[in-house]
DNA sequence: GCTCCTTTCTGGTCATACCAGAGTTTTTCT
DNA sequence: AGAAAAACTCTGGTATGACCAGAAAGGAGC
């Protein structure tokens, strides 16, 4: 049984949790004006530093926006919201994502995918493919890894991937994506094993090899179908 | 002629800034560490929470690896980035793309654009569409709406498709996305003119209102192929 | 030569003080 | 009495200094 390391939360991080939850739950509801800072410090006795900065976080995430000088409203974050937001849905969760959310990230996911590996074949050189091969390799290796550190293997290659197709963007979309990509990934390698994953990972490197745009695409279309609606499902723990 | 009004930039401002060139143009390497907190504010006569914050800032757009206890060393932004790094990388050229950058984005928009098309067609309710309409209309009144209040309506319009498309992580790549993609549409307006993009949209709206998928995309692969490498290529001002 | 403890240095965090703009009230002039 | 201008108050934005805990390095003891 492995246990993970304690972080004692800072005075913001349980400022923005408490709020998160709030909004989240619908205690606070769309277009509530927020109390003044001051008002806020004393009544959960911390400092405005604290409050201002926790405010200023929970309108990146797009939970809040702050009219400076007049006041902090609560927003759509189904609106506004952007990959930060995400991740702290997922935290606030537990680290769980609903099935809709399961579903639509596999599907960005297969579309990225798509272009990724087109992308790929055509610029990859000599030295992404066996760039590549190492992670693939790392993933097979003995003793088999353990499901976080196969899921980071997995985005590891996925983003490698990303780079070696040249364009310049998808390796930041794909990384802004990590923390609930890897989620997921964590989550097949608990319900199917971490050889599972590298098969499909490998299938897809074998592809890639081969410079088989078709196939590794069909490849690609199949393993996340199987992941969406198939026989590999991963909405369930 | 219009002038924008002028915002005076903070301490941490000047100094995310600063750092941000001297990493950008190589000033500092890769692998670099930085002087201790102390030292920098010393040098740079400013408190320690600017440089503190300016730090943490520099970290979230991918610049800067800081290992606590330790110190912050630069990273590779470009393996390490994400969008705000984009952004970043934006603002220090004076908001404008390079030809590489305009080209990934506008692939990357066309893979997204597919899936956000389909998923609309097959999931927007009448409301939707009619919301959808709003924005084309906008787009096309007269007075003309300005560069910057176009790619605002076209923005608003794309990221409405998103939602209404019941993808949930689709709007939140998008919003994340806003700003280089509005940035495009004001140099393409500034080039073609407004009335360019509005016939795009509306183009784009009418094969929505005939649920016509196969058109709707392959109206969308029509003016992002001609925006990448036809006659509407926005590379130059 | 090794281990353990102490010191030093690092970034993380917080409370306080001051600043500037938006909104409101009061004053003043017509 | 009505309108314009000034003053005030409230708000968030920012900068400062101080304290805290963990990492690294150096020295004492075995």
């Amino acid at each position: 049984m492995e246990f993970e390391r304690l972080y004692a939360p800072s005075l913001k991080d349980l400022f923005v949790q408490q709020l998160q939850g709030m909004i989240l739950s619908g205690d606070l509801p769309l277009g509530t004006k927020l109390p003044p800072e001051r008002e806020l410090c004393q009544q959960m006795h911390v400092s405005r530093a604290v409050v201002n900065s926790g405010i200023a976080e929970l309108a990146r995430q797009g939970f809040l926006e702050v009219l400076p000088r007049q006041g902090a409203y609560v927003t759509d974050y189904r609106r506004n919201g952007n990959m930060d937001t995400l991740m702290a849905i997922m935290h606030y969760n537990g680290g769980v994502l609903g099935r809709e959310e399961i579903r639509s990230i596999l599907e960005v996911r297969w579309g990225l995918e798509q272009m990724t590996v087109s992308r790929a074949i055509d610029f990859a050189s000599d030295e992404d493919l066996e760039r590549l091969g190492q992670y693939v390799r790392a993933l097979g290796s003995n003793p088999c890894p353990s499901p976080p550190q196969a899921a980071e293997l997995a985005f590891q290659f996925h983003h490698e991937l990303t780079l070696a197709g040249g364009n310049s963007i998808l390796p930041l979309i794909y990384l802004s994506f990590k923390v609930p990509c890897t989620a997921l990934w964590i989550r097949f390698c608990r319900k199917f094993g971490v050889h599972a994953l590298h098969d499909n990972v490998q299938e897809l490197y074998r592809h890639l090899l081969n410079r088989d745009k078709e196939g590794a695409s069909r490849w690609a279309q199949k393993y996340l179908t199987e992941a969406i609606s198939g026989s590999q499902q991963i909405y369930e723990a």
